[in-house]
DNA sequence: GCCGTTTTCGGCCCGACTGTTTTCAGTCG
């Protein structure tokens, strides 16, 4: 991987580079711990708000970075200032590079991985699938018919469903399952965990932990389910299937008292899990899927006595900690937030009182004004926007000035039968190839709200593509800037954009910008969302809602705002009408 | 390779399951 070279080298990239190095040393059996060092540094760095590029720039020192070193910080020099990584390429040159694929597969790591190669000349996907077909794999030390069987089906497996599934996707496939596995009467509770209970935008696999006072039948039931496709794993406490969409669901049975402890331990993050038994080592304890338990002080390794775990609260405390909502655990200083008594207190659907970003069927919208008003109105929001596109959307039906006067007094027609909630009329305009406006000035003047978005043009240069978006939020009508990177998860990546940079002056122009709550957009993200706090930016949550029935993708947003630590108060759309207007003002 | 109100050396989170093996390494979460 040649980064590009420049100071807009972004944290993700130099992140990666960092995961193949740990990668790279793992297949050369190095010390796991200098591995791990290099994934520690790769996750503070890619879960950094700022851009490591700006810090160097501000003369800050690297070293301040947790798990950064001095070593670790001339790496990060060194690929911001020249966007590649000599390390990298020497520990590349001992091998061929196709073998990391080969670590991707299902039950492959970095020892078989390094052994196919050695012993079998065997360095890409392709080339295991041969060897293995011809049966050569079971050849050698320590493999078998089974071994083979279990690759050639990961293989496969992973060419089918190489992606990650949307959040709400996953919903769709877990909730009829749930309801299978409730209705086994020896199922207590149940509950997904997991990156799905941490609202993630996608999910790998789905973790689901049930209490039971008699496991096997609840196995069972799990493993009966209809859509299930293969058994991957069956034991006494833990199985995992393979549904026939392609996703993965484990299942662990515990008993009531550990229910607590193995919520949090299969929630994760893993990074978060890390810590928290870091906490415990530091007091004397131990925390394990079964609970807290003071560490045997006779040294032996067995556990003392248990001091709980029927409660995810009871395993905080005894770390000394309050409980932290699933959402935050990812190791982004909610721990030490939580120590500090500084956890926010994070948003809800509740909190929102309005929608600003929909269409009706004056644009491609499905529903009518007036259906969509009724169906805001019957939310209990206070207030919306009508946002259709502008003329530039031409496969849209986008509106031009003329049509959009027409549109404003069917608005002024259905504010009259709607008293109950404000109907503020706006546009979604297109932000052009030059940075201008698909919209006349007098136009805009006469709009309640601006929204403004990138439409076209997604492949520029990041360069022009900075300079495009900097050009459209200068125009001092502008209130919001939607889906700012235009990105569909696993569908189209993020423009080239100096993100940092848009938030920046964005805060400074007291443009709001949107994190748009359609799953598939979900934009912007998380750790943007973060770092638009940190500056001072505007923020609004909408549902960019086609449909009435899309008015209720409003808690995914909800959900990455969460993940974002964002508070009601930072969100302008919870606020009264009032207080909204005042908010939108330009600086 | 990083880190330190016990430490600049000696640590670095914990347990289940599989396959293949006769006591366990590798992988996964």
């Amino acid at each position: 991987m040649i980064l590009e070279r420049g100071s807009d080298v972004e944290n993700r990239e130099i992140a990666q580079c960092l995961e193949e190095v740990a990668d790279l040393l793992e297949l050369r059996d190095e010390n796991p711990f200098r591995v791990r060092a290099y994934r520690n540094a790769a996750r503070t760095v890619e879960t950094l708000t700022t851009p490591i590029h700006r810090m160097i720039q501000e003369g800050r020192e690297l070293t301040e970075l947790s798990g950064v070193g001095k070593e670790m910080a001339s790496h990060l020099r060194e690929l911001v200032e020249t966007g590649s990584l000599t390390f990298r390429g020497q520990l590349l040159a001992e091998m061929p590079p196709t073998i990391l694929d080969l670590v991707r597969l299902p039950g492959v790591g970095p020892k078989k991985a390094h052994r196919f190669w050695k012993e079998l000349g065997v360095a890409t996907v392709e080339a295991l699938e041969a060897a293995a077909q011809e049966g050569r794999l079971a050849g050698i030390p320590g493999f078998g018919a089974k071994s083979e069987q279990k690759i050639l089906a990961g293989i496969q497996d992973f060419r089918q469903h190489g992606s990650r599934v949307l959040l709400a996707e996953a919903e769709r496939l877990v909730e009829p399952l749930l309801a299978h596995l409730r209705a086994v009467p020896q199922v207590e509770l149940l509950e997904v965990a997991g990156s799905y209970r941490r609202r993630k935008e996608t999910i790998g696999d789905i973790d689901l932990v049930a209490v039971a006072a008699d496991a096997p039948p609840v196995m069972e039931a799990f493993r009966a389910y209809p859509t299930v496709r293969e058994v991957a794993m069956a034991g006494e406490t833990r199985s995992s299937v393979v549904l026939g969409s392609g996703l993965q669901v484990d299942l662990r049975v515990i008993p009531r008292d550990s229910y607590g402890a193995a919520l949090l331990y299969f929630t994760g993050s893993k990074e978060h899990n890390v810590k928290l038994r870091r906490r415990a080592v530091e007091r004397g304890l131990t925390i394990s899927e079964y609970g807290v338990f003071e560490v045997d002080a006779a040294g032996t390794g067995g556990a003392g006595r248990r001091l709980g775990g029927s409660e995810e609260e009871e395993v905080y405390r005894a770390v000394g900690l309050p409980w932290i909502a699933p959402e935050l655990r990812e190791d982004r200083g909610e721990i030490e937030a939580a120590e500090a008594g500084r956890l926010p207190r994070l948003i809800d659907v509740d909190d929102m009182r309005g929608d600003l970003h929909m269409h009706s069927t004056w644009s491609d919208g499905k529903s009518t004004i007036e259906e969509m008003v009724a169906a805001c109105a019957a939310r209990g929001y206070d207030y919306m926007a009508i946002t259709d596109h502008s003329k530039a959307l031409a496969m849209t039906g986008g509106l031009d000035a003329a049509r959009l006067r027409k549109q404003w007094k069917e608005i002024e027609e259905v504010r009259g039968r709607h008293p109950e909630i404000r109907i503020l009329c706006s546009m979604e305009v297109d932000i052009l190839g030059d940075g201008s406006l698909d919209l006349e000035d007098e136009m805009l003047e006469e709009l309640d709200l601006v929204l403004v978005s990138l439409h076209s043009r997604l492949d520029l240069p990041a360069a022009q593509q900075t300079e495009r978006v900097l050009q459209a939020l200068e125009h001092p009508r502008v209130n919001v800037f939607c889906h700012p990177t235009a990105r569909l998860i696993n569908r189209r990546k993020p423009v080239e954009m100096d993100v940092d940079t848009v938030l920046r002056r964005a805060a400074e122009l007291g443009v709001a910008l949107e994190l748009n709550a359609n799953p598939m957009r979900l934009d912007l993200k998380d750790t943007h969302l973060a770092r638009a706090r940190e500056l001072g930016c505007k923020l609004v949550i909408n549902t960019d809602a086609h449909h009435t029935k899309h008015l209720e993708l409003m808690r995914h947003g909800i959900d990455q705002a969460r993940r974002a630590g964002l508070g009601a108060a930072d969100v302008l759309n919870t606020w009264s009408f009032t207080k909204l207007r005042e908010g939108f003002a330009r600086t």
